[in-house]
Formats: C-alpha cells, sequence, structure tokens
DNA sequence: CAGTATCCGATTGGATACTG
DNA sequence: CAGTATCCAATCGGATACTG
C-alpha cells in the first residue's frame, strides 16, 4: 500500500502545481498586458499625476493608460486621487499590495535582463534552421 | 554641483528602471500569453509528449498548444524531439534555460496565491462602489 | 499521434473627438 | 488636465478538417 499512497501525494503534488498554475495564470492575465508593469514601474518611485505616468511610458495612448490606471485601481493596486481644481489634478499611488508586487516583478525583470542574449541567440539559430528547411537551399 | 550630480544619477536611476520595464515587458509579452505558463508549469517535472501536456492542461486546443511550444522553442526554452515511429512520438522537455525561468515564475506564484483573497476583495468593493455611483442608488 | 491550413468570432488597442 | 465614447484595424485563439 506504500505506493498506492506515493501515488496519491505525487497526485496531489500535480493538483497543487496546477492551481498554481492558475493563480499565476491568472495574474498574468492582468499583469501580462500590454502596459500594466510600465504603469508599476512608473509609479513605483511614488505618486504620480496622470500626464506625467504617460509622459515617463511613452508609447502609451491616453485611453489604454486610463483602462491601465483603472483595472489597478479595481484590484487595489493604485489609488486615485482628483483634486477639484482647475484644470483638474489627478494623482496615483501605489497601495502596499501594489508595492508588494515591485519584488515578484524585479525577480523576474532581473532574469530577462540576464537571458535576453541567450533567447536572442537562440531565436536566430531556430530562425535560420527553419529558412534553411524551405527555400534557401535550394 | 552636487546636487546637478544627483539629478543626473536620479535620471540614469530611472533610465535604468525604464530599461527592466522593457526588457520585463518583453518576456511577459511571451510568458504572458494564455498558455505559456501551464505548459511550462507541466514540463517542469520533466519531458512529456504532445498529448500528455495537453492532457495536462486540459482546456488548450490542439493548434495553441502547438503555438505556444513553437514559440518555447524557438526561444530555447525547449527541445522537441520526434520519434519516426508509428504512431509519431514527439517529445518535449525543457532545457536549462526553461529550467531557469521557473523559480522566478514560482516566486510571482507565490505572490499571486497569496494575495489573490486581497484582490478579489478589493475587486468586490470596487464593483459595489461603481454601482452605487449610477443606478441603484436611485 | 502530431502538425498544418483555413475559417471566423472575439478581443485588443490606437486614433479621434467630445465633456467637465 | 483627465476621462469618456466611438470607430476601426490588427491580432488572438477556438473549431474543424486534412496530412504524414
Amino acid at each position: 500500500m506504500a505506493s498506492r499512497t506515493a501515488v496519491k501525494e505525487h497526485d496531489a503534488a500535480r493538483e497543487h502545481d496546477h492551481a498554481n498554475c492558475r493563480a499565476l495564470g491568472q495574474i498574468l492575465d492582468r499583469v501580462g498586458d500590454k502596459w500594466t508593469v510600465m504603469a508599476v514601474g512608473a509609479l513605483s518611485r511614488g505618486p504620480l499625476r496622470f500626464n506625467v505616468i504617460m509622459r515617463e511610458i511613452g508609447a502609451v495612448s491616453h485611453r489604454m493608460l486610463t483602462l491601465t490606471l483603472r483595472a489597478l485601481e479595481r484590484d487595489g493596486m493604485v489609488t486615485r486621487t482628483a483634486y477639484a481644481t482647475i484644470p483638474p489634478k489627478v494623482e496615483y499611488e501605489l497601495t502596499d499590495l501594489g508595492r508588494s508586487l515591485i519584488e515578484p516583478l524585479r525577480v523576474l525583470s532581473g532574469w530577462a535582463v540576464e537571458n535576453q542574449p541567450t533567447i536572442e541567440t537562440a531565436r536566430k539559430h531556430f530562425d535560420e534552421a527553419a529558412r534553411h528547411l524551405e527555400g534557401v537551399p535550394a
């Protein structure tokens, strides 16, 4: 019966991994969009106004930044404070939850920076090999 | 001139952060799609055949799994080994590079699991507040 | 079994113009 | 200045059918 128990434990481990993957998948759905990490990165150094974030990111459209910040606010990652001045002024700031995300992202970012050259090389090899399987060697 | 130097260092730090964000954004573009982390998760316990990965993930379509694995192979994250048997048999396995990605992902996954309840609550609050600003209180 | 091709609906995200 | 609404092209991804 020891083997049966081992199998069950193995299955349990797999279930657990699968659950982790789903949780990870869900946050990647949120954080893996085009602008979220840029916005979090900009806000990581302190509260900023809408247009400042926009300039820091550079290529983002007005509409997408609004949607990105709204989503972050909904998830409790940023606070939005509107001052009823003329012209209006709206400040965004990371919450504790938002700040707690920075470290995990930094880990991933470290991996990205460290391995980008390797990936670049792998892609070149792959693409070249693919080209040789088609037209070029003829 | 000390202040000028300080400003320059601050700018340099910002540039650096921005570069990190772009690197991070690029790998999230690759890893943040619908199926990549699931595939990496399945392969994290050893080499697997195409259909086994497919069953482990569950909801993925045949086409998307092919595309996902092809992209991972192109980036040097998995190897693909085809055996010319009948029926054919193709095994996928994480490379060292692919395995090195697991830890960063696990960190993020840990964050996700730990903070999902908080996020869930924040969303409820936000959605309820939004509903009260429209029709409901009338 | 694994891979490819085609089709098509759904989602994404930019451009633009308007509002308070 | 910040936010919203509309429009539209591009991309994504599932279903299906066919091939070696």
